[in-house]
DNA sequence: CATTCGTTGACACTCAGTGCCACGAAAAGC
DNA sequence: GCTTTTCGTGGCACTGAGTGTCAACGAATG
């Protein structure tokens, strides 16, 4: 019951930040390919093998930043009340993160550009959103849901959410993704 | 002219077949991660070095196989009569490649059961599939769609796919395809 | 003050992937 | 028919990602 973390545990999410914004700072000029795991703990002054002791891969310090959309969205699914329709669950979780991205405008835009333009990086991130339709897909079956069709319909999902990230990240201007996010409820809650 | 193909263009088909059907035998076994490309080229009979001439990555070998089916569904939208609307393309791709994937029932189910099992592969197949949808999303722009329902409407298609995959190769006595393939139109349709 | 536990850094190692060069065979030119 | 270019291959060396191991250090606990 300490303040809230104790020490060690806030060391640690020092080092995850020093990192992480390391390799953000860094990949953003070079490049991802470019940018080797040592001119990362360079800047973030600490040792490679440390590196790999707080993030799995070299993709997985940026997508890592990202895992957090993925549990606000099972969390949203299962907080919501069961006698309503599932749609309405998954279009709830859908706002959620989407608008998760806009408040946190700065950082969430420029790691979802980097990811959606490199290659390895959105090969790691759909991977993990894979396993986020799993656990949604999972969310709705426990409310009795065939599961092929929760299955299909959390695939449905994370498909409009990539493709409101893509049309937010992508373009010059970024528009509301908000407004983004109705265009493609329009479209996919009929499905749902 | 001649026969098809030239002779050089056969003896790469050879180096091919044989590199894939020793990693797909080898990995079947071993699992993906222990396989090590030393071991592929040593039952496939050739160096190290041309290994990687033909595949870009250890993943690619198998993602390969499953390269032509992207091919299949973009070669279908293309095709498909400009007059009629660009839901019943999307359908007409994926039912192509269902088909494809029932009637080379043998290796596409090992293929599929391993890519699917197997995150690193499945990350790579997964950017693969984005690639997909970019083609498919300009097929239905071609046609005078609107540029982010395309891309909604092409990924919701791609769900569809990987759904009926999954569903498929994950059942231990898989079920006919095209009937799974039925289900998830009926789904998908109305959002097209 | 002594002990234990967790974090770190350093070293060594495996393996993926790439650049470079030399060799051998097939195809093209004289 | 013989040279010459071309192309695919193998061998080698190198960088970089990722892992196992161990010793050192600091904080929490007795």
């Amino acid at each position: 019951m300490k303040p809230t973390a104790s020490l060690a545990d806030r060391k640690r999410q020092v080092v995850v930040d020093e990192l992480t914004e390391a390799a953000l700072q860094t990949m953003a000029v070079k490049g991802f390919e470019t940018t080797t795991v040592d001119e990362i703990v360079a800047v973030a002054g600490v040792s490679r093998r440390t590196f790999f002791r707080y993030f799995a891969s070299k993709e997985d310090v940026l997508v890592q930043l990202l895992a957090y959309l993925g549990d606000l969205m099972q969390a949203t699914v299962a907080a919501h009340p069961a006698d309503e329709p599932a749609s309405a669950a998954l279009l709830e979780a859908l706002a959620a993160a989407i608008e998760d991205c806009r408040d946190s405008r700065d950082k969430a835009l420029r790691v979802v550009r980097l990811v959606l333009a490199t290659p390895p990086l959105l090969a790691r991130f759909l991977e993990r959103q894979s396993q986020w339709q799993s656990g949604l897909a999972a969310s709705l079956v426990a409310r009795g849901a065939d599961p092929f069709h929760a299955d299909l319909s959390a695939g449905i999902a994370l498909a409009a959410f990539v493709a409101v990230l893509r049309r937010w990240a992508e373009a010059d201007e970024p528009e509301d993704p908000i407004a983004l996010l109705d265009r493609a409820f329009i479209q996919i809650a009929p499905a749902l």
